[in-house]
DNA sequence: GATGAATGAGCCTTCATTCAT
DNA sequence: GATGAATGAAGGCTCATTCAT
């Protein structure tokens, strides 16, 4: 699967063979089809582990009694921070969906909007405890949060001029900014 | 070319074949070798095309004496605000890139690059003149606007709840609210 | 398709493959897969056309007003008397008629049916009329003519002790006899 | 045994593949292999179990001193009698003897001719006798037998609205009024 | 400008078989 | 007796591309 995970990033899933797959690892085609069922389902496979755990760690972050602030910024340290070792998936996650069977592909879009809608949720809980400005839309302001952590895993070189930490800060302030009342900026 | 661009949109560049798009015309292959010397070929009109217009619009915007906050409202405008026509050649735009051929690769990749950094150059002018955040990094800053924008491409749907129009507005809002120093706030 | 009924036949559908056709023609596969849809069109086309030839002959000696007889007689000929020309493809009709789709299989095997409907019908009439045995079963009967003559594509070999004709010949005079009267018997 | 049997009546020996019959079993193939030698050696062993028995039972048939007449019923029985036991491995029998590898086929081969020889022989006796038409050619009228007989495996389908019993007697009759004199028939 | 036919390479997948455990 | 993992060959099919007409 780490393999798969590369080849896809780079040359995307269509454009990657299942020869290509078992060159890189040093085995036979037979071998993939004995531990895969067909290469859609490797697909899925790679889709439902991202998603599955970034599911999992979002609704750690809501159980918690936090301020809606900071509840926000964690879920963008969440997508942002460990875009070390979880990059290649993501990367894979956010642009091949559209290769799944349409009966897999529902599912994962069921769990992508599940997510989404978790962050409109604490928005919407940050407008109504005043964190937030009253006037904004909640789910396109979800998908702008998405936007601006999602964009990052098409440009950001780990190991480049900034640290994914920094970038991680850099967003939540931006992020922050954007959504807070003029008056309630933080120090 | 309108065609293929919206097969591109649905299955992917790799996934569509010649005959895809020749069916879905009604012709012949040999009538599309007759047009384009190859299906990379087409995929790089496809991306000049795009970038091309994008770069002239925005320079059209740079060069007029304005502020820079209304220079980048502008530019978001541009991105978003005509979405249903040029929605389409954009998903493929943003998606397609490596597919091209290295030597046309590296092109629109520089012409990306000046695309964005015409957005750095705004934000810095405005940090200069006092009406964006001193603490700004354009760079990441840059990114993080052609996230917010760039990102719809992968989720709106024109006719959909809310206008193009509506969305740039959000967004501008959004964007300008991140940027700008708490005390100097739009009514 | 001359040249794929020849290896259907002598080694089945199942184990010809499109490389063993297309060799035996000098081409290549996609050059097949221009002129056939797929492996399985090949096979249906091979089905349709030996049945329709089939039914068409057999209405024209239906049409006529021989007495039934020489109706069974015709038909009897028609189904040995061409096995020099088509033989070939009668040993395939027979053999991978489970090899089509579903979808394919059952039109023909209602084509198979009506074929044999009709030999019923012929049967009938001569029960009817006298000519043959009133205690006859004529469903299984026709199966029985069936398979005097269609077992002989298993084995008879054109050129070998016999002609197809002495064949009919002989195949004619033994389903007659199995079927009129012990009175009325051809002298 | 009996799974592949019945997978092959079904599918064919070729399309069935030993995956398919391990499946059906619930066990793997590495099993399979350590019972059978090879996908071959089953194929064999399955001709080799039904023909076997057959050549015994003919023999014990063939042994009695019954009149021509009545061996030939018997054996018109032996292969249509036990149909719902016999029909499915009879089936793999008639259809996949090609695909036995040459060295087994011949030896197939061999005792299928020798069933029929044995026919043909009960054939001759009886003409010899008076008790069949004189000028029957004994191997064709052997061929129309087993045409007869063997077709039914086609077709037939135990628990349908004829028992094996009576379909059994319907073609004796239809076979003994085929090849015994005008004026010698049975009350 | 367009077509029909062809090609060779490559694709995903399945196969019969082997073998260490 | 049985399993899980592997293999190399082959299978059906699709692809981008070419080219004579």
């Amino acid at each position: 699967m780490q393999q798969s995970i590369a080849l896809f990033v780079d040359k995307g899933y269509s454009a990657t063979s299942i020869q290509d797959i078992v060159d890189a690892l040093g085995v036979t085609k037979g071998s993939f089809y004995y531990h895969y069922k067909s290469k859609d389902a490797l697909l899925m496979d790679i889709h439902q582990q991202y998603i599955d755990e970034l599911l999992a760690r979002q609704e750690s972050i809501l159980q918690g009694a936090a301020p809606a602030t900071d509840k926000l910024a964690a879920i963008v340290r969440l997508l942002i921070g460990d875009m070390e070792k979880q990059g290649p998936i993501a990367n894979v996650y956010f642009r091949e969906l559209r290769h799944l069977k349409e009966e897999n592909a529902k599912t994962i879009r069921a769990k992508r909007a599940e997510f989404r809608e978790q962050i409109e949720s604490v928005l919407l809980e940050g407008i109504e405890s005043g964190e937030f400005r009253k006037e904004l839309n909640p789910k396109m302001t979800a998908f702008a949060v998405l936007g601006v952590t999602n964009w990052s895993y098409q440009w950001f070189q780990p190991g480049g001029e900034l640290a994914t930490d920094e970038l991680a800060q850099l967003y939540t302030d931006f992020i922050l900014h954007g959504i807070m009342p003029a008056q309630s900026k933080k120090p």
